[in-house]
DNA sequence: AACGCTGTTCAGTCATCCTGAACAATATGA
DNA sequence: TCATATTGTTCAGGATGACTGAACAGCGTT
């Protein structure tokens, strides 16, 4: 378990605790309920151990059993999550102005933090008329292919963003970019623009506009967007919207500081 | 630990592993960050033993410290949430009804299923015209005065109803009620008419209106409800409100098998 | 009916998690 | 400024309890 040092390290972590939270982790990125036996082949313990995790997140409804028997989330997770995003101040100061930006943009709205390297989504606001219903799309590995993501790699410090790079590109449609010298043109686009825009790249029809919010040190806090159906903003379009996200992200930025 | 009966009973759960959840609990339902000495005294354990889990859920981000150096949920724990709630075949059905009804009512949408007796909500929309802001409020202890918590009553199983009405009731404004007789009332008015009103009765100011929503086996499943200010709505425009509510409502209860 | 799968049960034992006390690092108060 | 209190952290030791591994039961399929 110790590495080589030989020093005696001390380790304050309760392994079982652990465990458990990695088996939560394989059911949430498992988009399907999963049986004991095959958690504890991911997992790479004992079948009987799964089970007396499982029992105990059932427990707690951390974990539930589906109709086929099978094991899935459970939805003491969905308020817990509610509670924890709740914590954020960022988003109680910014959600009446994600509302009025669905008003006059008359878009979908999404409010989104870095969180280690995750894109990780806190807010959301439709519009009155969808008159587009915007896809679920899970935001992991799109860094280079969404407006949130797009603003993450433009305005983080550059370790940070090689960090994130580093990280194999995946292609979603012909319109993906995946060479680094074109993302880093994207890139030095966005700074000088102030936004960023995705279309086509990551859902073929879908055109997102993304800004970024700073907080009280300057630094990039979280990311703004609004999705639309492509054939309804066009490349020439993309201005006066943009100046609405843009109003919009300063002042939220303007809410948590800066 | 094992009851009178002298019977050796086996338990398959993981002390330390439900630990950690009831630390998460005390968290969320702390509205603030929270020391280890606290949460030591709270939980009844060891100082060190709190440290170690806390250290634990830190590095999976379950828990993060605050800028004052207490502890609160951590933001992983958003990601996780929304994946349960995705896990909720009810949300993906209902969703672009609840955007319809939005658009319609033009007044914020909540959709809540009853979860270990308490209310949770799965969606939210917004309309476009926020000419108001919902203020969010904790649903816990509200079946006697939301609009959603009063579906539940007037259509769960006797015996749940009766379990829920144990818990004492509280009082948020001058207008809640809290007699039995008056809430027994209200629950056969709601029969009747098909839907629940709230007004100020939880907040000041603010209506909501309510509807039930019937899976397959004809059972309540969920409820959906929206909400305005009171100035907005007075009671002689219920009805027209009340039908469009109850119209979605009963297209979501198809969509869902009913 | 035999087989392959599932989840469940349970005894044993070894690792590990908790206790409890001492320590350091900050607040608080005299 | 120096005590005092209270915080989070460190760590040794030992009882506890969590994991292993094998056997069992309950399915549906072949």
């Amino acid at each position: 378990m110790d590495s080589e040092t030989g020093k005696k390290q001390f380790l304050y972590t309760v392994a079982s605790v652990d465990r458990a939270i990695e088996l939560l982790f394989v059911l949430e990125s498992a988009a399907r309920d999963m049986g004991i036996t095959e958690l504890s082949k991911i997992l790479g313990v004992q079948k009987s151990t799964v089970h007396n995790l499982v029992q105990t997140l059932m427990a707690r409804d951390f974990v539930r059993q589906t109709d086929s028997g099978r094991f899935t989330l459970g939805f003491r997770l969905v308020r817990l999550g509610a509670a924890a995003a709740d914590r954020l101040d960022l988003r109680r100061l910014a959600d009446p102005i994600l509302r009025e930006l669905a008003a006059e943009s008359n878009e979908y709205v999404l409010l989104a933090v870095l969180h280690r390297n995750e894109v990780t989504i806190v807010d959301s606001v439709a519009p009155q008329r969808s008159t587009f219903l915007v896809p679920r799309i899970d935001f992991s590995h799109t860094f280079h292919c969404t407006a949130l993501g797009k603003i993450f790699l433009a305005y983080l410090p550059d370790a940070r963003r090689q960090e994130i790079l580093q990280n194999p590109l995946a292609h979603f449609t012909p319109y993906t970019l995946i060479e680094e010298p074109a993302i880093l043109a994207e890139i030095d686009k966005i700074r000088r623009q102030g936004y960023a825009v995705s279309c086509n790249e990551t859902i073929e029809g879908v055109t997102c506009l993304g800004a970024p919010i700073f907080n009280a040190h300057g630094k990039l806090e979280a990311a703004v967007s609004i999705s639309t159906a492509s054939a309804q903003l066009s490349a020439e379009n993309y201005q006066p919207m943009a100046d609405i996200l843009k109003e919009k992200a300063a002042a939220i930025s303007k809410q948590i500081g800066f």
